[in-house]
Formats: structure tokens, sequence, C-alpha cells
DNA sequence: TTTAACAATTGGTCAGACCACATCATTTTC
DNA sequence: GAAAATGATGTGGTCTGACCAATTGTTAAA
């Protein structure tokens, strides 16, 4: 995956990362579950400890994975990750970037409700129902809910998730705050029902 | 900047990656200048050489720092992160649904290049005029090389770099051999230049 | 049964060794 | 004198072994 196209001289921890990712895949772990100690895969990989270290410190402050004195390395739930504060830390400074973030967030927004858009004429009412009920118990109160809400449901897990990623990025510089009156929801569920792309576009960009 | 809220014991790794950051900020460096050296760094910060490359490495993962052997290690352009790459590498482990992929790469085809569309019309017509170009040279051949060329050139880098990702895992799956003539090519340019979608987005889906 | 002490496992950190690579000054060679 | 071989030095790459600290499970004592 990475560039190593020159150098036969893969960097151990790189490979070791790699191996990592076999080894999760093939295992079928997930999060909370724990890996190998480093002892071990320095063994069962013929590498030394340090270099197992390396990798794994790369991976704990990515927050991919979770390291517990005592008690071992665990997956953690990709939601968890670091990239907001690492890249806040070293990259936002680059307006470029905020940009570019904001703008793809939009685009899986418009093209996973669309998507929504595209089901069964009953999916979208219940949908939309759903939507205006969690609304009324207080369970989805701004609009960057209703859009996670409505992507979940959109069928594209892959998208949701990375949407989840970039709406983490995103937070803070959106407006999410603004008053949302069951007016509002109303309208959505009207526009959800007669596939009113124009308004959904200007839902979703309510935020900026 | 990262939890670490009951524990005193702030890793060693982890400190320094904070004393790099101020290093970077203070000194004002940019890419391509200088870090200290692992053991300059050892002494000045009184930890271990190990924990300096712990730190280290997981910057080197994240594509903030280069280290070249036998030289040092150098700041990079932080647009190069390899943040998405990354993530690509342990969210899309769960044998995603090939379909999310598929589907997901698709939208941000679409969207970057509707995006292009809206840019001014010199730009679209000597960028339609360089694909054509490309094409004569043998430089472009696939299908998916010039929706890369396209997307690259649509200014979302972001987006452009998931879509890589994307193509990464998808491909294989995709036919992207189908004789390319430059009737295609042609015809594609025509529709840039017209703006029609609708085209594009055929030539976009032509691959399956 | 409950509690206390202990042993084993695991991560955290450091020090030192050795190799490979790069650079530059020095020396040798032509 | 110019070019090529040489070697010293600095740097990253990796491994090993040591020791500390936190956790857990086992065992022995109360």
């Amino acid at each position: 995956m990475f560039a190593e196209p020159t150098s036969p001289h893969l960097k151990v921890y790189i490979s070791v990362v790699h191996k990592l990712k076999e080894m999760i895949q093939n295992d079928r772990l997930t999060s909370g579950d724990r890996l190998p100690s480093e002892r071990e895969l320095s063994e069962r990989l013929g590498v030394g400890r340090s270099s197992v270290r390396e990798a794994f410190r790369a991976l704990e402050l990515l927050g991919l994975i979770e390291t517990r004195h005592g008690e071992g390395t665990f997956l953690r739930d990709f939601r968890d990750h670091h990239l907001v504060e690492l890249l806040g830390m070293f990259i936002l400074q680059h307006g470029q970037a905020e940009n570019d973030v904001a703008e793809m967030k939009e685009w899986i927004e418009i093209a996973g409700i669309k998507r929504l858009l595209s089901g069964h004429e009953e999916m979208i009412k219940s949908l939309a129902d759903s939507i205006l009920l969690r609304f009324k118990q207080g369970e989805l109160t701004s609009i960057s809910q209703i859009k996670s809400f409505l992507l979940k449901s959109s069928g594209n897990q892959l998208a949701y998730k990375v949407w989840l990623v970039l709406h983490d990025f995103d937070k803070g510089k959106a407006k999410d705050g603004k008053s949302l009156e069951e007016e509002n929801i109303n309208k959505l569920k009207e526009a959800l029902l007669s596939k009113n792309i124009d308004f959904i576009r200007s839902f979703c960009t309510m935020t900026r």
C-alpha cells in the first residue's frame, strides 16, 4: 500500500504494520480484541521487540490501537482515532485542507441522500417519520445528527464511516447550533417524499 | 492535546511528539528543513533514543516527516500526509462490501468532475486538450487513468487521495481494459466542453 | 470464605552494540 | 593539477538485554 518502489529494504516496523493488518483481517479481529504481546510478536515475526514497539506506537498515536500497561494491546474502534488532533497539530494550519474536507463531506451527503431517494417509497416514508419522531423525542437535535442518521440509513456503510471521519475534522468550524424547528423537519420530510433535491442540498449546507 | 486525564505518567514518546511540535513552531521550520538527529534529541530531551525513535516512526508513518538513512530526518510537506491510506487500511479491512467501495468511488468521480466543470471555460478547454494530447502520446491509456487525471485536476486533493485508495481496493474487480479509441476521447472532450453530465456519468461507469 | 502474599505476564524505558548509508576531507594515483 | 580511491565521521536501522511498573491469576495463610 505504501510506496516501496526502489528500495528492497522495507523498514522492519513498516512490515510489522502490514503483518498486523493481515493478522487483523485474517483473524477477523474487531474493536476490543487483544493483539499478541510485544514479545510474542517479536518472536513470531522474527524481529526485535523495538521494531514491534515502533509499529505499535505509530498505530497507537493514530488511535487505531490502545495499549494498557500490564494488560496488553487492544484494537480500538476506528471512530476513536486521534487523526483529528494529529492533523490539527500539523496540517490544518494549511487553509486548503479545511476546504477540501468540508467540500468532500458535502459530496457524500448529497450522493448518499440521492441514493436513499432511489429506494422504495415505503422505506423513505418510514424513514421520514422516524426522523420526525426522534426529533420530537429529543434524540435528533442538530442538523448534523439528522445528516448522520440519513447517511447511516442510506445503505453505503463505507461512505457513512468516511463521513464520520470528515465530520470530526469539520466540527467546530461548522455552525451546527442553528435553531432547528419542527417546521424545518416537516419541510425536510416533504422534500424527501417529493425527492426535492434542491431543498435537501440547501438543508445540507445550512451549517455554513 | 492528547488525553492524559488519570495518568500523570505521560508516555515519553508522546512528550517527544509534543516537544517536536513546539520545536517546529518556535523555529519556524517548514517542509524540507532538517530536524535534530535521534541521538542529539535523545540527549537534549534527556530520554532514551528508542523513545525518540518511537515518536519519529509514528510521525513518519503519518507522512509528516521523512527519514533518510545516513542523512537525517526532515520535515515534509503536510499536504503529503498518509492519513488517508492509513485509515483506508483499517477502515476498509472488514471485508467491506465491495459494492460500497465501487459506489463511493463513483460518487467522488461524478462530484469531482462536476466541480471541475464549474471552473473557467478556458481551464476546461485546456484540460480536455491535454487529455487528448496525453492519450495520443500513450500516457493515458485507460479509463481509470483519465479519471485519475481529471480528479487530480479537480482541485480537491483530499477527494483525489481518497479516490486513489478506493481505486486500489476496487482494482481487479473493474474491467478497465476496455478498448479506448480516440473516438471516445473526442466524445469525452465534447462532453466536458458542453458540460454533458450524463455522458460523463456513463463514461465513468464504463468499467463495470 | 476471605484475605494476603507471591509469581508470571505485559508494557515502558533505557543503554549499548553493530550494521548500512551518506558526506566530506584526505590521500593516492594518473 | 585533476580525478579517483580512501577513510573518518555522523546518521539512521535494528537487535539484545536489562530493569522498572502495572495487572492478573495463583497460592498460601488467616
